[in-house]
DNA sequence: ATAACTCCTTACAATTTTGTAAGTTTTGGC
DNA sequence: GCCAAAACTTACAAAATTGTAAGGAGTTAT
């Protein structure tokens, strides 16, 4: 998967070792993660097939892969019940819910900026 | 450069249309672009060779995309001085400058973590 | 016996991002 | 004339991310 070796790689663990900046955007970077943390932000709790079904676009695969990232990451628990057929559910660790008050400003500012360029453009 | 019909691109836009969060992580993601910012944040103007300097790693050809991207977005300004050799500032615009909050949470939220992480590492 | 359900996996392909190395431009100093 | 300086460009290549399509496991409902 991911050379070891690479300048690309290399940079980005100097950029994450460095920079308190860095290091966040490496954790809720890309294109989903911020969106699947915001949707279970505001559901506490979440199951695979919900998620899937509230960001839009998003496949399976790119879903399983993200909740596998944001795991390792801390960020967020996955509760396995076993039952038939399976259910699990993901909500936030103490890690992911101190990133609430970041994650607001950062939607905020977003929204914010978005009215103003929508503005901005007519 | 883009293709605007693939899905990557739909996705991209669908996420960035309707989430704040999604926007903001459009405008300052990737690997430099936060790192660039803050420099500029720090020392208020800069000059193209200082931001590479200080930017240990990234190489010209990154920097001057990152920099055509972040003053397309309308975060920077860019000053030309009409000399010989040439010399080019870069500084934050209004809008660059209201990020600044958002910046700094994100910033110390990393530092933070990244702290918390190398202790329990230990 | 077959289908259905959920939460994934796998193999593969397309797209995008990032990096390397070498120019280019303009004018002034040697 | 030749080189230097700063801030880019360009052509190319490598790497990473994202997407598509299909399958699988294990039980329960039909």
């Amino acid at each position: 998967m991911r050379k070891k070796n690479s300048t690309n790689w290399i940079n980005e663990k100097k950029i994450t070792a460095n920079c308190g900046m860095g290091y966040t955007l490496n954790l809720i970077g890309g294109r989903w993660k911020a969106g699947i943390l915001w949707a279970i932000v505001e559901k506490g709790t979440l199951r695979f097939s919900e998620i899937r079904d509230q960001l839009s676009g998003i496949s399976e695969r790119m879903l399983a892969k993200q909740l596998d990232e944001l795991e390792e990451d801390e960020l967020i628990n996955r509760i396995v019940y076993p039952e038939v057929p399976p259910r699990v559910e993901y909500e936030l660790t103490k890690l992911g819910v101190s990133m609430r008050p970041m994650l607001q400003q950062m939607s905020e500012w977003g929204e914010m900026h978005q009215k103003q360029t929508e503005e901005a453009a007519q």
